[in-house]
DNA sequence: TCCCGAAGTTCGATTTAAATG
DNA sequence: GCATTTAAATCGAACTTCGGG
């Protein structure tokens, strides 16, 4: 290993000398460019790289941000820490990624981790969030910059969402204009913050296009700490409802994950998807483009949501190095309707 | 920040035999139970934490581990970094995970990065990787402990891989056991590890079965930096073939992407799947369950070849710090075939 | 000789204060 | 905002050595 004083005694320079040329540090401006010329010829020649953690022992910064994740599992993830990383990795900085499994315990032990290790900024990606963070308060003492996506949180933090209630009325919107009055929804788990303004879009569509909504159609999906049951319960409560033999003509998912849920349940019920029945989607994620019939959905904007949160974070630690206020941002992105395969015309009722 | 020496000031000894004590370092066993005692509890009514900077330029441990992934927008990586997390977490290890996005440049500016902080050993999930990684000169000089899940390496690096030669053969005789004799394939990209043995797992068992390999029936996916584009080619080439009116009952892809690509050509061609043509994937991801109809695959054991790779990662850093011998493993994991709706018994030739 | 504890050095860089031309 | 360079203090913990009872 190289040190600064291999490289003090190649030069003939002191190790002062040299850290502040090899920084170009403020006093650098008074050294002579011959000085500096030998100092960074030592240093090529020598191979020399500074040691991080000693560095970061005495300045502070450790170039790195903490992602924590609630489960990594959900397809939503990935193109959040896509957005994240195109954003970190010009700046040199590094996401230090962290899941934790939706599991309260696994949270707190892991921040912990990432405060220890100097982490200059913070992102948390809830995008299906059941335990409760008032995590508020040690990163609000410490001063750290963050930024979560997906829920919007009191305090200093700042936040990036997408307009719940806007795609949820895109969706029914788009099911209106196809001719479905018989729709049938499949509203989110209580304890999810979305579920809430998702809803209110709908019902706010439904009255502004005077549209029933008939209660024996609505479905909930039960609270559960994983992301992916949201496909086994979309089909669940989709082939009980066929069972009922209530009538519908199209169906507006909570998630992409219950609606693969619930266009299986369909055709297993002898209900062709979207001859028989349309559907959407929310979300957007990867498998959408993939299934068969193609999944119309409402996109949520995620690399950008991602690089958004990584931006804000990136602000406030610049802030923070300057001594500038910390001001938090609370950004909502617009969704968009995606139109593939799932949806149709309304045909004449089955 | 709460230092080991305000602890000391607290508790009335120095700072030496404070840390002594909250190390239980070997000298701990001359300190009588009162110090200790009172130590520990100055330590508790402060709050101390210890600097894990500080204490990591000293002792050399960062308690860390390198995760380099060659494109997380592939499915495959997310079970095998579960398996990961689910071994490092218990033992106290944080993985630091890296993205490579298939470049080159990022390979080896991450792998600095990771090394400037000390990791103490290096995983490397190399999926679907096009880049030529002659690691071995930076990794085997600093005897880091290094393993590779899906690739084998000559020198001192591990691998975990699955049988790829034993999964293709699973394949093709599922589909033979149906009743499938003229059948489609389509293999990898030339520049990618798992191409070759695949393929010569399906000619081993053509050739125990005599079953005759029709070479218009044989496809080849273009090399291409990005995972997911075998989707997209997996539909093109499926769509040529079929153009060729050539005719067969059943089809294996290289990867469940261009399973899901042949499938929805073979839909948009007109022939059902399963009724008309089976196809079965490889990898079995995610999307295969969910699917319409769901994939049958063979599947790689994704989440114990991560967890296989963490684990010998482990004993090695062990190793190293116990000043043993580094011995590399390789193992071969079996894969499994899955069978879901998209395969059926052949039927009279379409 | 055995315990117990402290003083001082080390890790590798940054930074301040000061010395010198 | 002399210009140029450096010795020494610092960051926080770990470890080695040494002295007193």
């Amino acid at each position: 290993m190289v040190t600064i004083r291999d490289v003090a005694k190649e030069s003939g320079f002191s190790a002062a000398t040299v850290s502040i040329v090899l920084n170009n540090a403020p006093l650098a401006h008074y050294i002579p460019a011959t000085t500096k010329a030998r100092i960074q010829k030592a240093a090529k020649k020598l191979h020399y790289r500074p040691n991080v953690i000693a560095r970061l022992l005495r300045s502070k910064r450790s170039h790195t941000v903490g992602v924590i994740v609630s489960d990594v599992t959900d397809p939503f993830c990935i193109p959040v820490l896509r957005g994240i990383d195109n954003v970190l990795y010009p700046a040199s900085y590094l996401p230090i990624l962290v899941d934790i499994h939706n599991q309260r315990e696994r949270f707190e032990r892991h921040l912990e981790m990432l405060l220890d290790r100097h982490v200059e900024g913070l992102i948390m990606v809830a995008n299906w969030l059941f335990v409760d963070i008032n995590l508020l308060g040690d990163i609000e003492k410490r001063n750290i910059p963050a930024a979560i996506i997906g829920r919007e949180l009191k305090g200093s933090i700042s936040s990036v969402m997408v307009d719940n209630e806007a795609g949820a009325r895109l969706a029914l919107e788009h099911l209106y204009s196809l001719g479905h009055r018989r729709i049938a929804f499949i509203r989110g788990p209580t304890t999810l913050a979305d579920t809430v303004p998702r809803w209110r879009g709908i019902q706010s569509f439904a009255r502004s296009a005077k549209l029933r909504i008939d209660s024996r159609l609505i479905m909930d999906l039960p609270n559960s700490l994983d992301p992916n049951s949201s496909f086994e319960n979309g089909y669940r409560l989709t082939a009980a409802l066929l069972k009922t033999r209530a009538r519908f003509t199209g169906l507006t998912a909570f998630d992409d994950l219950s609606a693969f849920g619930a266009m299986r349940a369909l055709e297993k019920g002898g209900v062709r998807v979207p001859q028989e029945c349309s559907v959407v989607g929310f979300d957007d994620v990867a498998p959408s483009m993939l299934s068969l019939p193609s999944l119309t959905t409402i996109r949520q904007p995620l690399q950008a949501m991602g690089a958004s949160a990584a931006s804000s974070v990136l602000e406030g630690v610049d802030a923070v190095f300057e001594k500038r206020l910390l001001v938090s941002s609370h950004r909502k992105m617009l969704p968009e309707l995606v139109v593939r395969e799932s949806t149709r015309p309304a045909p004449r009722l089955f």
